[in-house]
DNA sequence: CTCTGTCAATCATTCGATTGACGTATTTTG
DNA sequence: CAAAATACGTCAATCGAATGATTGACAGAG
């Protein structure tokens, strides 16, 4: 990893929409063959650009993974934090019942499911982000600061209504297990898509599997310790 | 996808030898770098095997993948099975309460765990299992088909638990959702590792994940409807 | 005139696959 | 039982195609 060429920053219009054209077309590419398999060639010609864009403007084939990644947690990130930024005022009050908190945690979690199974979320996109888990490159520490707030408020909240420390392990493993609900429904899209004989992730797909993560979510976090 | 190439079976004891090697090493390279990234040449020299030697068996490069995520998925299935028909025998009798029930589904989700964190599942076949999920080939039907039994026994004893059909969408739904509050420390191996200050995924922690998923289990199953 | 961005042409490497030959078991035949 | 014939597995050499990267020239805006 890393190359040492020099890069440059794309400073007029004409150059900064190219950039971004390679950017998202290597996004897709990358995470439909993989680093090693995806074409330079291939993603220059979909981006309608030459083939030296690439050591021009990134570098490497590499810097341009590593570029790619970035934009991809970005946007992921931008869809988000509305939803985000909502909660965080819903739960300033202290005085917060658990149902409560418990019942914003969902809406948090719904719009959660609703971006991950959104159209606008690329399969392509989730075979990267899954590569990088189990394979992390230089582009994980990228994907993982981002992330970081997104938890540490799932944190909070779990931890408030479980009445124990946000940073406690059993804190922490619940939220990844609450995680783990949603999460599913990307991350493995296709077993999911045969065991509901669904063809799509459409409107009422989406509803039924927010009524169900709600239903558990409340029963989780209800009552038991 | 398929070729038409004539595919030998492998008869005598030292062919069949270098298959199996060919099929071990080919899973662990097409899982890290991916079908376009592996490259043959680096299979058959770590399998110690010809160039010619996949052809030969396989047919292509594209047979040998297909071959590899077989001898994958009966891999796993293998290690899963002795929980599975202890399972099976546990939940014969139909007067079991609501409560024997969801221990015997928590000691299953238990040995399910073992498996999925277990350093028996190497991380790259985790990253071939992803990337069949969001574009599967033809080798998603045989991980697909293999996997139904399993998901059979969770759905039976699901709709048993919260009295309805097994083969209700919600009964689905549920099981779906179990599985991902398992299936999170697998797929998302790097973000859980990060999240819990853990190096690796030993005995004390698979420990804590059961106890967990034991306690939100129960949560979910004990009362609600 | 200079800097930014683009371009075709070309480099050495590596890719998957094929070929035809060569041993070595296994089976058939005299 | 021994010899010939067949099938099995392996091998180096080679094919055409595609790979990432580099070069040097060229166009247009500041």
């Amino acid at each position: 990893m890393q190359t040492a060429r020099e890069i440059h920053a794309a400073v007029s219009l004409r150059g900064e929409d190219t950039r971004q054209r390679l950017l998202e077309v290597a996004l897709d590419i990358f995470g439909q063959h993989g680093f090693d398999g995806a074409s330079t060639r291939e993603i220059v010609q979909r981006a309608g650009a030459n083939l030296t864009a690439i050591p021009y403007y990134f570098g490497s084939k590499e810097g341009l993974y590593v570029a790619a990644a970035e934009y991809m947690v970005t946007d992921c990130l931008r869809r988000m934090t509305p939803a985000m930024e909502r909660t965080l005022k819903e739960v300033q009050d202290p005085r917060l019942s658990r149902s409560e908190l418990i019942r914003h945690l969902c809406d948090l979690l719904d719009d959660f499911a609703a971006v991950l199974m959104g159209p606008q979320m690329p399969d392509n996109w989730s075979v990267l982000f899954a590569r990088e888990q189990m394979q992390p490159t230089a582009a994980f520490d990228k994907i993982s600061v981002a992330f970081q707030p997104f938890t540490s408020v799932l944190q909070e909240m779990v931890g408030r209504i479980l009445g124990q420390s946000a940073d406690a392990p059993d804190t922490r493993l619940r939220v990844l297990t609450l995680f783990g609900q949603v999460l599913i429904f990307r991350t493995n899209r296709a077993t999911v898509l045969r065991l509901m004989n669904w063809q799509e992730f459409g409107e009422p797909q989406l509803r039924a599997v927010q009524i169900v993560i709600r239903k558990q979510v409340t029963a989780i976090l209800a009552k038991s310790s």
